[in-house]
DNA sequence: GACGATACGGAACAACGTTCCGCTTAGCAA
DNA sequence: TTGCTAAGCGGAACGTTGTTCCGTATCGTC
């Protein structure tokens, strides 16, 4: 699943050995950029990771010659373990109740990452591989919840994965402080989905 | 609608006289400010809207001390334009359908504001001012179209304009090219609001 | 035409991303 | 252990940005 996209961040290749120190400092970088991403968000300064790191400039770009190589490096494992909840998800609720379970795992995940959207969507190609893992993980998740749910008649089934993926991170990301307002606006999404299913119809509210 | 914000930016305040060559500055920053946004987006450099407009930084600080009040002055236009198209729309359309033409003539504003959404939500207080005015003006509008169509029956009535408003925009910013996504997504919303409607359910498909 | 108040322009400053290079250090061989 | 070499390191330095400051130019009036 991340054959190609890990090759050169990590350091890990097969046939290089890769220096104790760069590996140390690596690793001290990933972890420093962490803490202040979700601090000072994405678009925090460089010395700041720098210093937090205890490491020179010219370290950070040697071995994340791009930002979008260290923003990728450090949200990929996060994106994973997002992904991952949705099988446990699944097999301990109902269809819909996962679906719904699931998407506010997501938004939970999401909430915290600003400043990436604007990121993403700068039209920066240097953060063009960062979408593709974002959907090569996270679409199949999402289609399986979807299908399952559609299969007992509780969604319609005409609505792709991805589009509700975007959507529910574009009104997740945006949001400053949590005044409930991406939670009603995701439980009216699910509702939208919920509309001319095939199942029973009981009323609004699907969080 | 607009008697606070508009003092101290346009410079045409009731008890001082406006310099000649203040008030021509002013107006080519504003000019050269709608250009340099248009093309580079909001978060163009300032020298760029300085030399177009053949003036020095000090006179940009001077007549716009926060770069919020320069993007206020330049899209308040804009957004007045949007929301005076509500009336004609309501009285031409059936309530639901003026709904959805408004909400769309809305996407096509918002579309093009590229860079706004993360000005808006950077927690600079200094933009600040502009998601007041964006309120002022969009939320009675919207509260308007929507009781239209809940005493139709056509939409539930239990959803506040201004997250519908938000939660429009947000899915609507983000998009850089127009793959229908924004409509798709648009359309999902907006069935659900008609989801528990106490009118007819006849399918899904809104637009 | 002269005067005071107002506004102008651009140099100057601070903070940022990024590059560059002399010095340090890890890893290996003897 | 010692010495060698290449890899890696740190931080000074550069260009670009937002913002401030002040000597100078201009406007409006007498």
């Amino acid at each position: 699943m991340s054959e190609e996209v890990d090759a050169g961040v990590t350091g890990e290749r097969a046939g290089k050995r890769v220096r104790a120190d760069a590996q140390r400092n690596t690793d001290a970088l990933l972890s420093a950029a962490a803490e202040v991403f979700a601090t000072s968000g994405v678009d925090a300064p460089v010395r700041q990771i720098t210093a937090k790191a205890g490491v020179g400039a010219g370290t950070l770009y040697r071995h994340f010659p791009q930002r979008s190589d260290l923003i990728a490096a450090v949200f990929r494992h996060e994106v994973d373990a997002c992904a991952d909840a949705a099988p446990a998800l699944a097999a301990q609720h109902e269809p819909l109740e996962a679906l719904v379970k699931w998407l506010q795992r997501f938004t939970g995940f999401i909430g915290t990452k600003h400043g990436l959207s604007a990121a993403l969507h700068s039209g920066d190609p240097a953060y063009s591989s960062l979408p593709a893992y974002f959907q090569q993980r996270f679409v199949p998740v999402l289609r399986a919840l979807l299908d399952r749910a559609a299969e007992a008649g509780e969604v319609r089934s005409d609505v792709d994965p991805y589009d509700l993926l975007r959507a529910t991170a574009n009104l997740t990301l945006p949001a400053r402080e949590d005044d409930g307002h991406t939670q009603r606006m995701v439980a009216l999404l699910i509702d939208g989905l919920r509309f001319g299913a095939g199942g029973t119809v009981s009323g609004p509210g699907a969080g």
